[in-house]
DNA sequence: TTTATCTACGTAAACGTTTCCAGCACACAG
DNA sequence: CTGTGTGCTGGAAACGTTTACGTAGATAAA
């Protein structure tokens, strides 16, 4: 494509391709005014090193990829700032792929990635009803630096950064209790994820703390799906019409909830409250304000990014024991006040 | 990193790299009893081709590079589904880089896509206050494959995929009056690219057509930064007590008028009616619900993708006639109610 | 003087593919 | 028997870097 290359510098300037390469990584075996003047010529011809050509040579891409669910969701497009902004300040690429909570997708995706197009990895597991994780040990066996973020598969020895989701769980739960809900629906899409079951105990542990019993038929699997969801939500409230609170464990389910109120005429939150994980800019704009578990997505991003680029860097191995907890926050609005 | 190479697949088939090679390729060349012996033991070995080395010999990445200002946009989010959905069906990578309008990042990306990394580019232009687009300019003159969508440099002969920017200004515009507005805001953040050009245009346009003289003091420019923008409108809301309506070019900026309008105790829609350009699911549950001109975000980058993909696989140029307008579609709600 | 050290550069191998150019064996037509 | 094709395979060059190694000349140490 472009023929500025080595070789091209080389002839022009009477030199040798190992001293232009040298010269442009600034190497202390090249005289000053050699370096001028390759660096000039490079500058005027607009020379750009051949990406592949490096990364063959040198075994190393500077490109981390970041698998997740979706983007159009604002934890992860948050997150995803995150990354971009430290990879870009430490020269890195970013390859993004979605697995649209996709078992299959995934594993596509992560057999591609075991070819070493990327130096390392960010990855939030999808969130089907497969238990079958067999890609990411395959992945994990191909080796290149993987670290975890908020949907964690845990049997992997790497590190992972999450939030406080059994305290998140709890927290959610006992507001609503709080505020007077007897009868609590929850609504997630990772029940076989560590980040979903940990939710689970602190709703069912919340519920029991405070005298109400546990009931299986109140907690419901969504998808990715909105309009399923909706139906889905749609259809428990109308079954159970003892229902007075939502704790939706996932933003879309949220949503999804607040358009089945609406849909069925219940209020909220006079009829009903509803409170969701969420990193929504606009949830205090909402009708009601939505009182929401905000994590800290951009700082999971970072962080996360951070670990990966400092063990690839360092040439170390990941170990559990870097993993990072971030703390979510409850910020109640009016979807959760008391009458 | 993984020693599972085409040298030691021959090594271990007693045969020569080429064949391997070819044999993986279902190269024609080769006897099916061979392709079948190679690809078994590939399979068995998990094999992957390494990327690098393909793409130096080739002269091919498969690659495509998206440059946007933001993700955490709904905009921006849904045309990257769109954009990941096509690229992944035909076996491309995605390379995500994010200006955040700024210019002298967006110029040091494209100076580093200057270098064979990616194969194309998708690009909307930073909204930046420069008029300085010599970056695009030197960019395409290292020839990728490039395709903009929805904020293009026009100056650059090559396709681009927009909306019914006009148009949609227009009737943002019209709509307002129509509601009972006399004194309508325009606030917007890409004043210098076409894109913001047109809608500024519509806006007039239907000013004057409504016998409403245009008032340049009534158009204010944002960035990307919330808390400046909201502070922005409440000095204008209190500077220009007789303003009856915003047309927020942009979603941000809708957001922002909502929150400078609660924060002044300003009603939406009684005092003061507000449209907005946006791609928020949620605009229906705002309160009040926010009346959107939503543009077709993820078709646009489906179809962006699309011509890209279609140049790069056919070696052939894009042209400007490639080109594609959608429409933008207006969804009236409360926040425009009359009275 | 010789020997060692240092500076500044060149030669060439290597990274893992793809692909051009053979070559060989065999068949078949003239 | 010669020529021509065809089906399969291997050797080796090439893509553009990086880097181990070598070397020539200069300077310093012995």
């Amino acid at each position: 494509m472009n023929p500025v290359n080595l070789k091209l510098l080389a002839q022009k300037l009477n030199l040798s391709i190992a001293t232009v390469s040298r010269a442009l990584q600034d190497s202390h075996e090249v005289s000053m005014q050699t370096k001028e003047r390759v660096k000039a010529l490079a500058a005027e011809l607009n020379y750009q090193p051949n990406a592949y050509a490096s990364s063959l040579r040198r075994n190393v891409s500077k490109t981390i990829g970041v698998v997740i669910p979706e983007v159009n969701n604002h934890f992860f497009s948050l997150a995803i700032n995150g990354i971009e902004e430290v990879a870009r300040q430490q020269g890195y690429h970013v390859l993004i792929y979605l697995t649209h909570d996709d078992h299959d997708r995934e594993a596509d995706i992560t057999q591609y990635l075991t070819g070493g197009r990327v130096d390392g990895l960010l990855l939030s597991v999808a969130a089907s009803a497969s238990q079958d994780f067999s890609h990411l040990q395959k992945l994990y066996d191909s080796k290149p630096a993987i670290v975890f973020f908020d949907r964690v598969y845990e049997e992997l020895p790497t590190a992972s950064v999450t939030t406080n989701d059994y305290e998140s769980g709890y927290l959610a739960t006992r507001h609503l209790i709080e505020a007077g809900c007897r009868h609590i629906a929850h609504l997630l899409v990772s029940g076989n994820l560590s980040i979903g079951r940990m939710r689970m105990q602190g709703y069912r542990a919340a519920l029991e703390s405070h005298g109400l019993t546990f009931d299986e038929t109140l907690v419901v699997n969504g998808n990715d799906n909105d309009e399923a969801n909706t139906q889905l939500i749609t259809d428990l409230l109308r079954q159970r019409p003892e229902l007075d609170g939502i704790f939706a464990s996932v933003e879309r389910l949220a949503i999804s909830s607040y358009q089945a109120c609406h849909a069925l005429g219940r209020a909220i939150p006079t009829d009903i409250k509803v409170v969701g994980f969420s990193n929504l800019g606009v949830a205090a704009l909402l009708n009601p304000a939505l009182t929401t578990i905000t994590q800290p997505a951009y700082e999971i991003g970072r962080e996360a990014a951070t670990i990966l680029l400092r063990a690839i860097e360092k040439k170390l191995p990941i170990l559990p024991s870097q993993s990072v907890v971030l703390n979510s926050t409850l910020f109640p609005r009016r979807s959760t006040a008391r009458g």
